[in-house]
DNA sequence: TATACTAATGAACAATGTTCAACTCTTGAT
DNA sequence: ATCAAGAGTTGAACATTGTTCATTAGTATA
């Protein structure tokens, strides 16, 4: 009875292909832009089979921000494994998550801003990999407390004070709120022509104060 | 010729009725929920004179981003008009951005989050009250440092962490990302059933760990 | 070979932003 | 009072896009 079998392979090898054509229009125009039509016609069905696979759009892209989830962890991961200096480590990791968002705005924008993809958190599988993330941090956090370059406060609000301002950064510049900064708008701020610079060097200031008052 | 004023006038009364609607509709559903139609039959008007006055739907709610930063700014100005310490000043800021986001999330959207009505920052005007929102930031953030309560680093830099930090925190609680401190997601972090509180509790902490340090 | 079931198809539907030719009303001149 | 010109209004029609579903095609089993 290897029939049964198959063909959960190849529904389950087209479920997949879909996501990874989902991802890739999404990753160059965001939700808007992907049209179910298109995303049938890259996949060389119609568009009926999107909705054999995928209850609506949304649902859909339930499963790209998981896939996107998994990208976002694998690049943090990569940068955290070695044996650094705790600091390092804090400004390592602050640094690819910065730097994940800015190359992949669409992406960024699936994982954290848009709504559309959240209703109902009573999903929890596909947020795995994101919640990895977040204990990513919560390690180094912690490590960082031990050593004492960080001050022992409750390291709950500490990560969840570091999270959101780098959040906060991304999700201006993404939104191109940081144009604020840009020309000559605010008085006695010289214009930044280097917002993402400036983001990364923000944030070590930060790590830095805290580490000097731990 | 005081006619052609009275339809200057009657245009502009018209333009802000409009705004307004837009405004109300808005803010109890978000930018898809509003339609041109809805808003149309409740000005009392067919669709085309709503597109008389407005090239389309987004140029239309970058009338209604201005009036929602009028608003924003008022609540925060009431806020620090009086003569407090400093670092109490800043805390008071900070509270009242994010209770307003709290209190209004869809015109926070957008103000901050949205970009359908970004496109194009060639129209600085609209942004006004938006840079004055800053201003109000900097100078709480430099009267801080004065005193003692900041460390003395770059101003802009100082604004712009705390800008971030407070944006990140309700931009996150809007789109339900908070949601995961919430249940038993993430190990070794109770839950937390109330977000709103822990935002502010947060934003608190970190200035004393900065006030500490300076 | 016939039957039953699964999957794929794409025309049709609904919702919504936008356009535009027709229409109405006001204004100012005759 | 009448009329021509122009500004303002109307709403039917169009284009786009998510979604549905009756029909068709393909495959497996008896």
């Amino acid at each position: 009875m290897g029939i049964q079998e198959r063909k959960m392979r190849e529904r389950e090898a087209l479920r997949r292909q879909i996501i990874a054509i989902a991802t890739e229009q999404f990753s160059t125009g965001g939700y808007e832009a992907v049209k179910m039509r298109d995303i049938a016609e890259a996949a060389e069905y119609s568009v009926g089979t999107i909705y054999n696979q995928f209850e609506d759009k949304n649902t859909l892209f339930l499963a790209v921000q998981e896939a996107a989830f998994e990208r976002a962890l694998e690049h943090m991961q990569a940068t955290v494994n070695g044996e650094m200096d705790p600091l390092d480590e804090l400004h390592a990791i602050g640094e690819a998550y910065i730097r994940f968002g800015l190359a992949h705005p669409h992406l960024y924008r699936l994982m954290f801003m848009l709504d559309s993809p959240m209703q109902a958190l009573d999903r929890p599988e596909g947020w795995s990999c994101g919640l990895q993330m977040h204990q990513l941090l919560s390690a180094v956090v912690n490590e960082c407390m031990e050593v004492g370059v960080l001050p022992q406060v409750d390291p709950v609000q500490m990560s969840f004070a570091l999270w959101s301002m780098v959040h906060g950064m991304v999700s201006l510049r993404i939104t191109e709120r940081l144009d604020i900064y840009s020309g000559e708008h605010l008085p006695d701020v010289p214009p930044i022509h280097n917002p993402d610079e400036m983001m990364i060097k923000t944030m070590r200031m930060v790590h830095h104060l805290f580490s000097d008052q731990a």
